[in-house]
DNA sequence: CTGTTAGCGCCTTCAC
DNA sequence: GTGAAGGCGCTAACAG
């Protein structure tokens, strides 16, 4: 801090401040010779440009924003390791900030970025988010990408997967394996990830003439406890032969409920599972997963951001629906 | 960023931007009548203070920095996750880098960072980091806090966890399942955290009359590729009855391995691994794993950091070793 | 090609 | 209890 500015560089070139910091910028207006000198000094003495006095003066901050329900999970970790990679590619900062799938914290992280702290926001909505009146018209106050989990019916600039296909292909690769009662462990209820997710499910029994039953869909929320009951009660009683889990979370609760049942995986219950887990091949050769390209996610939606910082203009093809795949595993039963 | 400022709230009051300054920070100089309405009219305008103007001035920019080698990995995404907590609750900004274990990218965002962007830093080393001259006396440029990946010999301020004794632990638990030949995954070679693990490991053995055989030891890099053929070498040719994997990392290719030498886990080769996977027990019952309190480390680590910034004397006691749990599996075989 | 001037928004003297 | 003035470090506008 008590460290080198414009000013010290000048003096001792004998140069104004406003040469030196166009030297350091690389304009076009000043002498290559004159860059070399100022270069050179910069580098010498470890010169290091304030960011504060920058961004004050150039509402320029260099920085992108982060704001995702946890960062604790393999597919945020992951999406985040994708927005660092291009962020440092150009030279930006990232900040991080956890909804924890609170609509008011949400709400509080976007407002405390409307000040220039950072340049634009890469968002992926807590699921608690119904009344989005914090959403509206966000682009218009700072540039905002959203991906993963995003908002319903606002038209904003969004990247995600192919869920509705990929919930469909799970479902029917199920049937496929001969699974007559499958449940789908609905989550993201709010959000169009959850939403298409359920239909796809849907719409692959539907094809496939097999008879819904209504009881095989089990709503979970965010509280545990209370998922586990629900799954428990669910398995026990209308005997799925197949799960769908829209989210890795709620594989868990279904293995242990499973042990304790001792019903056999892949047996007689056979398991898919949105995941982000890449070890889950190695830990449990059993498991079928919907694995989608999390780092890539995360690396368009910078990418994309970064545009329209440049104020290009984003076209419909750039908000881009990436795909995920599905692993298939446990055709070989356990040994 | 067209947003109100101080001025114009000062304006609207009849005041100086100056009493409004003060009456926003709670100055006991002002009359709380004052206060009040200074208070309701930020709130009715939206006000929020511009950051890079209160830096510049005050040098304070209520923002942490976090490097980390990698965000993705179960252990860093739960630190990061307990720095952040910390960070919200006490009003703090969270930067984060990944040095993806490269000392060079790690010493260019020290640099970045030592120019009042962050108010301090929270460090795990990069593995490669042998020379560490950018580490040397980094403190007195900015107050940093490192966390379990701790350079050796320097007098940091550090939060690790206890690598001897759960190494130690794990490798006993080994021995009492009746293991005679056990391999060490040597990783983290130049960390304090891999020296004190290999260390722990060995004087188990020393302690239970186990030779050592050095075949045994496989020390492992960066390249996954040449650990596999490593760890294949060793495994087929030395048969081992126990592994202790010093990283989460190493425990797959193991895992891997072993279905390919169709070699039975645990019956005839059981698995110690450290590793912060929650989701690990559920879905491989056989796995005992060293578990790192890592949400509590980040926890911990930022929370010293706020006291260094506070100018308060971090004491001996505060920077502690906080202890990992052996959580042991699979003396049931795997059905 | 380079220098002068001014001001980004805030906070901290110093005055009253 | 409040106001006026200056400056943090940098850059943009205007000169020359």
């Amino acid at each position: 801090m008590g460290s080198v500015n414009i000013k010290q560089l000048a003096r001792e070139l004998n140069l104004s401040a406003a040469t030196v910091s166009r030297a350091l910028r690389d304009s076009h207006e000043i002498s290559s010779a004159t860059k070399q000198r100022v270069n050179d000094l910069a580098r010498k003495l470890n010169y290091e440009p304030n960011p504060s006095a920058s961004t004050l003066r150039s509402h320029k901050s260099k920085t992108l924003a982060v704001i995702v329900p946890e960062i604790a999970n393999n597919f945020f970790s992951l999406a985040i390791n994708g927005i660092e990679e291009v962020a440092r590619q150009h030279g930006y900062h990232v900040l991080i900030y956890q909804s924890h799938d609170n609509v008011e914290a949400e709400a509080s992280f976007i407002k405390s970025l409307l000040t220039g702290r950072a340049d634009g926001i890469l968002l992926s909505v807590a699921s608690e988010t119904v009344n989005e009146i914090h959403l509206m018209d966000l682009n218009k106050q700072i540039p905002t990408v959203f991906f993963d989990r995003v908002p319903d019916g606002l038209n904003t600039v969004n990247v995600t997967t192919n869920d509705y296909e990929s919930a469909y292909d799970a479902a029917e690769h199920l049937i496929e394996s001969g699974c007559k009662k499958i449940a789908y462990l609905f989550a993201l209820n709010n959000l169009l990830a959850g939403k298409n997710r359920l239909k796809g499910y849907l719409n692959a029994l539907k094809d496939h003439n097999i008879d819904l039953d209504d009881h095989l869909i089990i709503t979970c929320g965010k509280d545990d406890i209370n998922n586990y009951s629900l799954l428990k009660d669910a398995i026990s009683k209308y005997q799925p032969d197949g799960v769908i889990s829209a989210t890795e979370e709620l594989v868990l609760p279904c293995y242990e409920i499973c042990q304790l049942l001792k019903i056999n995986i892949p047996n007689y219950l056979k398991i898919v599972s949105f995941s982000n887990l890449k070890t889950a091949p190695f830990l449990n050769p059993s498991l079928t997963t919907v694995t989608q390209p999390a780092f890539e996610m995360g690396f368009k939606a910078a990418s994309l951001l970064l545009k329209l910082l440049d104020n290009k203009q984003v076209e419909p093809g750039d908000a881009e629906v990436l795909n995920s795949v599905l692993i298939k595993r446990g055709s070989t039963a356990v040994k």
